[in-house]
This record gives structure tokens, C-alpha cells and sequence, in this order.
DNA sequence: AAAGCGTGGGC
DNA sequence: TGCCCAAGCTT
């Protein structure tokens, strides 16, 4: 028996569905691949992405034997970098306890690295077409507004509710179209401000709506002010040389590479900042020379604004006391090193000093 | 369980 | 401009 909403809906995505590059087939490496570059990040922001990294990784087996580097370079840019690393990791994990192939089981795909309880239900759906839900961003405020739920929809209770509503309506045998549907409702009709109510063809079953409150669903938590630090960066030389080092794993841009340097402590210069963080993260005095630029960010949780210099080396080798591998690169050869914003920009920076125009803007 | 983790786009 | 958001996961 399918529902009065739910036949609604699937009507509906039988006419709008979008067409997604990882719509066009049904394979599990595919599913997973576009679901993980897809939290937290926008369809058009993913399409692009997506397609590099299907072509240069089209199988779990090609992830699997693909380079670090390979691997964090295809997603730079795309934030949120633990991403691409859990995704390396899970796919040997695949390889050898899998035979390459992806679980349909949600319990199994959850013991993999960067796959949650989103995730893991949206494969399930998706390429197994398991009776699950999916509850993502655009499911959490698409029911929110049908039940008309008064709490926050990511409190165990909210979620609750949510859940037993999706699974009394999900048409069994018919999830993967379902979760996609109520997606696409989400992205289409549904959007965060100014829902299009009047072409929604859920509009009829939606309390929200009916009350006109549409607009105080879901609830909002409230977010904290984020702070504002300065920094300092330095590009030693050596010859035609620049020094870079790899972050470590599990922290801001972990495995990313960057020009040293480090956080500005209150009351402290520039200059010195930078010769003390030089002298921690690598053991080795530096004199402070020309400024390079002032490159501003704003992270997740914080803005920063930093300066990079020039600097002179004393002598000595630097150490790799709080990075994983250290490297001198030529300026040209930079482009091969990962890096986030802020020291992709700096590498610019170098090359146009060079001589040479960046590529592109 | 609250906080850390990127980036780009819209208004 | 500054803030909010966009298919979450991990600790």
C-alpha cells in the first residue's frame, strides 16, 4: 500500500527529478563517492569534483592504489579534507575485506572511515535500495515543515519523530527513489528561504503550511560569534628553492601542505611571532626580510588574516618537529603539493614574484 | 554532547 | 558587509 503522500511525491520526481552526473548509473563506488563530496557542500560546487575524481578514480580499486598526494590534490578545494583522506583509507579496507565491493548493509557500511549514519543510509537507499531513511539536511526541514515540528530536528527526540514519520510513509521496495524524491524536494521547493509552496505537491499534507509557519520551520539553534586571529607565514629559500611542510593528519587541513608559520599571541610582533613559531616547528633561526602579502580566510570557525614574509635561514637544517615530511620544492613544482586557500594563494604569490603569471584567477 | 572541521555563494 | 547556509562525521 504506498501512501497518498507518498504517490504525491513520486509523481511529482517523475517529472522533476534532477539529472545528476552520479544519477546516471547505479553503482555503489559512485553513490558513495557523491555522497561523501556532498555533505556539507552544494550540488554545483560537487559536480566538477565529481566528474575529476570518477575519471582519475573510476573503480575502488584505482582509489585504493592512487598516491596521497593523487588523492588530496584531485579534492583541493573542496574543504572539509578528512573527506578525501577516510575515503583513501576506506578504500583499502574495501579491497581487501570487501573483494573491492561496497556492503549494502547499513551496519557494515558504517564501519567504514567518514561513512555516518547519513551516509550510510544513503547508500543503503540509493544503490541497494534498502528500506531506510536517509535523513539529511533536506529531509530533516522537508518533514519539519510537514509535521509542523515545534523542536530542534536534531535532538534525539525531533529526530525521533521524524524518522517513525519517513518510515510510515517510504513505499517499501521504492527507497531509493523516495529518499531522492524528498531530496529533490528539499533542493527544489523546499528550499531553506521562501519555499515555493504554491507548486509544492506535498502542500495539501503540510501542516506548516496550513498554519503559514512554513517560514519558523525547522527551528534554528543558535550559533556563536566566531573569533578573528592574525597569523604569520613564513617562505624560506634556498636557492630556487621554498621550504613546505605536510600538516599532520586529523587537524585543520590535515595532510595538506603549507608554508610554516603559526598563531600571533597577544602583544606580540609580527616578526617575532614568526621567529618563535619558526624556531618551534622546526629548530631553526630565521631572519625576518620583505613582506610577501596579507592573505585574509574565514574558516569554519574562525577569520584570519595572515602575513607572509620572506625569511632568511641561519645555516642550519630545519627540523620536522611538528609536521609530517618536509620538503624543499621548486617554485614551479609547487602546484603538485595539496594545499588549502590560504597557502595556495601564497604559492601564487611566489610565481608571480618569479615572473611567471598564475594560471588562473 | 558540544566543538572542530573548508569553501563558495546568496542576500 | 557579515551572516547563513549546503546531501555530516568524529571525538
Amino acid at each position: 500500500m504506498v501512501s497518498t503522500v507518498a504517490q504525491s511525491l513520486l509523481a511529482w520526481y517523475a517529472k522533476h527529478a534532477r539529472d545528476l552526473p552520479w544519477r546516471r548509473q547505479r553503482d555503489p563506488y559512485a553513490v558513495w563517492v557523491s555522497e561523501v563530496m556532498l555533505q556539507q557542500t552544494r550540488v554545483e560546487t560537487v559536480i566538477p569534483y565529481y566528474s575529476r575524481w570518477m575519471e582519475r578514480f573510476p573503480t575502488v580499486e584505482a582509489l585504493a592504489a592512487a598516491s596521497r598526494d593523487e588523492v588530496l590534490g584531485t579534492w583541493e578545494g573542496l574543504g572539509y579534507y578528512r573527506r578525501a583522506h577516510n575515503l583513501h583509507q576506506a578504500a583499502h579496507m574495501l579491497v581487501t575485506e570487501y573483494g573491492g565491493k561496497l556492503p549494502g548493509e547499513v551496519d557494515k557500511l558504517r564501519r567504514l572511515p567518514g561513512i555516518g549514519p547519513y551516509t550510510a543510509a544513503a547508500i543503503a537507499a540509493i544503490a541497494f535500495n534498502r528500506d531506510v531513511v536517509a535523513l539529511d539536511g533536506n529531509l530533516r526541514r522537508v518533514i519539519s515543515r510537514l509535521i509542523d515540528l515545534p523542536i530542534d530536528p536534531r535532538s534525539p527526540e525531533g529526530e525521533s519523530q521524524l524518522r517513525s514519520w519517513a518510515l510510515g510513509e517510504l513505499p517499501s521496495g521504492r527507497s531509493s527513489t523516495f529518499n531522492q524524491a524528498l531530496m529533490d524536494l528539499g533542493a527544489m521547493v523546499c528550499v531553506p528561504r521562501i519555499p515555493d509552496c504554491v507548486t509544492c505537491p506535498l502542500a495539501q499534507f503540510c501542516l506548516a503550511f496550513q498554519r503559514d509557519v512554513q517560514d519558523a520551520r525547522p527551528v534554528r539553534t543558535q550559533r556563536r560569534p566566531i573569533p578573528h586571529i592574525t597569523a604569520a607565514a613564513a617562505v624560506l629559500r634556498r636557492g630556487e628553492q621554498v621550504f613546505i611542510g605536510r600538516r599532520p593528519e586529523g587537524v585543520l587541513l590535515g595532510g595538506l601542505w603549507e608554508f610554516p608559520g603559526g598563531r600571533l599571541e597577544p602583544g606580540e610582533s609580527l616578526e617575532t611571532c614568526l621567529r618563535r613559531e619558526i624556531g618551534e616547528e622546526l629548530s631553526v633561526e630565521v631572519e625576518v626580510s620583505a613582506k610577501l602579502g596579507i592573505f585574509n580566510h574565514t574558516y569554519t570557525h574562525f577569520h584570519v588574516t595572515v602575513h607572509a614574509f620572506e625569511c632568511e635561514l641561519k645555516g642550519e637544517e630545519p627540523q620536522a618537529l611538528e609536521h609530517s615530511e618536509v620538503r624543499w620544492v621548486s617554485p614551479e613544482n609547487l602546484e603538485e603539493y595539496p594545499m588549502g586557500k590560504v597557502d595556495r594563494a601564497i604559492a601564487r604569490t611566489i610565481l608571480e614574484h618569479a615572473g611567471r603569471p598564475s594560471v588562473s584567477g
